[in-house]
Formats: C-alpha cells, structure tokens, sequence
DNA sequence: AACGTACACTTAT
DNA sequence: ATAAGTGTACGTT
C-alpha cells in the first residue's frame, strides 16, 4: 500500500504524518506546513478532542528492542496524565536515561504520546521545542476540565 | 569492527 | 555537586 503523507495545525505548528492504511510511520512538529490530508484521529487531536489513536498502530511498537517495549509502556499513558521517565522504566526494567533516549528516538509522537512522560523534577525535552510539549500537556488537561465540568464551573 | 562520546534521567555519594 | 548506571546512535579510527 502506498504511503499517504499530510499535515494539520496545532498551534503555531504543524503535524506532519506520514501512513499507510492503519499504520503510521513518522509523525513531527515543522513551523511550516506540508501537502496533504492526515488521518482523521489527528484533526481532532488537534482541534482539542481526547483522542487515543486506537485505531491506529505505530511502527515504534514493533521495535525489536527494549525501545518497543517503552513505546508499548507510554502508549498506555492515558490522555490527560503523565508519567515520569523513572516510572516507565521500571515498568520495563530498564533504566530513566533509556526511556529519555527512546522518546527522543520516538518516530510517531502524539501516537505514542511522549509528551506524556516528564522528568521527576522538571518536564524533560522534547524535539523541536519544549514549548509544544508544555502545550499538548495543558491542552488535554484543559480537555479533560471541560469533561468533568461542562458547564464551565471550576472548583480548585 | 571496535571505540568513544553524547544523550529528553535518577539515585546515591 | 558530582558520579555511576543504562541502551542506542553516531562519528572517528
């Protein structure tokens, strides 16, 4: 099957994804945008909906490596929550530095959501700018405030 | 093919 | 404040 390749915006940015069927390859943050459609799940990540991705598999998974194992860990971070690097690493007996050096690696973010996983002091990296990591995180809770309370209430 | 270095970290000196 | 442990990638021999 043939290689789909699109972006959407988020923000200042814009997602690029490139697929084939249900399967992505790569996915990445450019100022700039590129040709083509992307598949629905990442307009309406991007739009603000709480999106998992469920109907869509990442080629990261697959790694033969322990970083499959992490991309598998992280994919189960659910929308909204974080993890940190130390905590997946125990989940697959490896060391926080690896997990760092998995999501750095990480070909598909959003389908794996990296951004999810921070450090235990500070929120860790990520590529090409911290700054869409802080957003995506405040982003789905911000979603996730507007599901508990859709009147627009808010407690503290 | 081996070797050194650089990391999106954490924990223990 | 610094060092060690960890797995992979990448550059240099």
């Amino acid at each position: 099957m043939e290689v789909l390749s699109g972006s959407c915006r988020f923000g200042l940015w814009f997602v690029h994804v490139w697929w084939s069927g249900t399967t992505i390859f790569q996915v990445l943050f450019s100022k700039f945008p590129l040709d083509g459609p992307v598949p629905p799940p990442f307009t309406r990540y991007c739009a603000g909906m709480e999106e998992r991705f469920l109907s869509y598999e990442s080629v990261a998974t697959s790694y033969p490596t322990i970083y499959g194992q992490i991309y598998a860990e992280v994919r189960k971070v659910a929308y909204g929550e974080t993890e940190t690097y130390g905590e997946i690493a125990r989940k697959v007996s490896t060391s926080p530095r690896v997990v760092g050096q998995a999501m750095r690696r990480n070909p598909t973010p959003l389908v794996i959501p990296c951004h999810r996983v921070v450090g235990l002091h500070g929120i860790g990296g990520f590529s090409p700018s911290p700054e869409i990591k802080e957003a995506l995180i405040s982003m789905e809770e911000k979603t996730n405030q507007k599901k508990k309370h859709p009147d627009g209430s808010s407690f503290q």
